[in-house]
DNA sequence: CTTGTGCCCTGCCAGC
DNA sequence: TGCTGGCAGGGCACAA
């Protein structure tokens, strides 16, 4: 599931390779990934035909391509999604959701299993709602335990939130780009047990919470991600961080601290992993 | 406002 | 062997 360091790892690549290409067709094969009402079928191609990508950005586990045009295409990989950049006549993938082809012989498809993901196309100036919602980006350099305030007080006022510290990490609103495996991640790091209440976390361990954050999506980074099943880079290869992961999906093998066994809960419907010795 | 639940969708796997 | 049911989960709509 494409979280916030294979996000990155893919713009990163995308920014390298298809910038100022000239986009000859756009095709949309699954037109229910574009999700904005008045879309349809011909959307993608009346947006994107004749133009060029200036630029990608990553907004949390969103992605933003900027056209020279001024519009701009929103995209959401959901859990299963990936961008694969591959000559114009690869074989077609089974689960194609949409293809932008270039002139220099090139194509940028789009594939998703579950169709979780999403596409959105937005004209010159609009505003786009889904990116001004999100929480603060734990790779922004303001980021630290203050940032993380908002996970433990309520919106408006001084009342404290009484949620599990991990159902909270995945709440984008709070922190933008964390899913269920960097929840598991950070929690190890920073020894804190993911069942905890928010309202239990004293200002050290947010220090430690937001550091163990940094420190983990960063390596995550290095090594182009973490491919459990799905994720792909833009090349179709998979990312090198599963091997390097502390606790998430290691239910019953030896915590690489102090070999206690890594145990499986149920947390607010999703799955956590964590060292019941290292974490308190 | 907060919090919880079910839905979207397909591949995979255990069980018969 | 081949079918079936359950499970997985990010984001969103909706309910309480």
């Amino acid at each position: 599931m494409p979280e916030l360091p294979e996000v990155e790892t893919i713009v990163r690549e995308l920014n390298q390779q298809i910038l100022r290409l000239k986009i000859t067709e756009a095709i949309l094969i699954r037109a229910d990934m574009l999700k904005r009402t008045g879309a349809d079928q011909r959307s993608l191609a009346a947006a994107l035909d004749g133009c060029a990508f200036d630029y990608v950005e990553r907004f949390g586990k969103y992605l933003l391509f900027h056209l020279d045009s001024g519009g701009k295409m929103l995209a959401h990989l959901g859990m299963t999604g990936k961008f694969v950049y591959c000559r114009a006549d690869h074989p077609l993938d089974k689960h194609l959701c949409s293809q932008v082809f270039f002139a220099n012989g090139w194509r940028l498809d789009h594939i998703d299993v579950r169709r979780f993901g999403r596409l959105e196309l937005y004209d010159q100036g609009e505003e786009i709602p889904t990116l001004t919602q999100l929480g603060v980006d734990p790779l922004s350099s303001s980021f630290n335990g203050k940032a993380l305030k908002p996970l433990i007080y309520a919106r408006n006022g001084k009342k404290r939130r009484q949620r599990a510290i991990h159902t909270l990490l995945l709440d984008q609103s709070l922190l933008a780009g964390v899913g269920n495996i960097y929840a598991s991640e950070a929690l190890f790091l920073a020894g804190i047990q993911p069942e905890k209440s928010a309202a239990r976390l004293k200002t050290a361990d947010l220090k430690r919470l937001a550091a163990g954050l940094r420190e983990i999506l960063q390596s995550a980074l290095e090594y182009g991600g973490t491919t459990v099943s799905d994720f792909r880079r833009v090349d179709d290869k998979p990312g090198n961080f599963r091997d390097r992961l502390y606790v998430y999906d290691r239910t019953g093998e030896a915590c690489r601290r102090c070999q206690t066994p890594i145990q499986r809960v149920r947390v607010g419907g999703r799955s956590v992993f964590f060292c019941p010795k290292c974490q308190k």
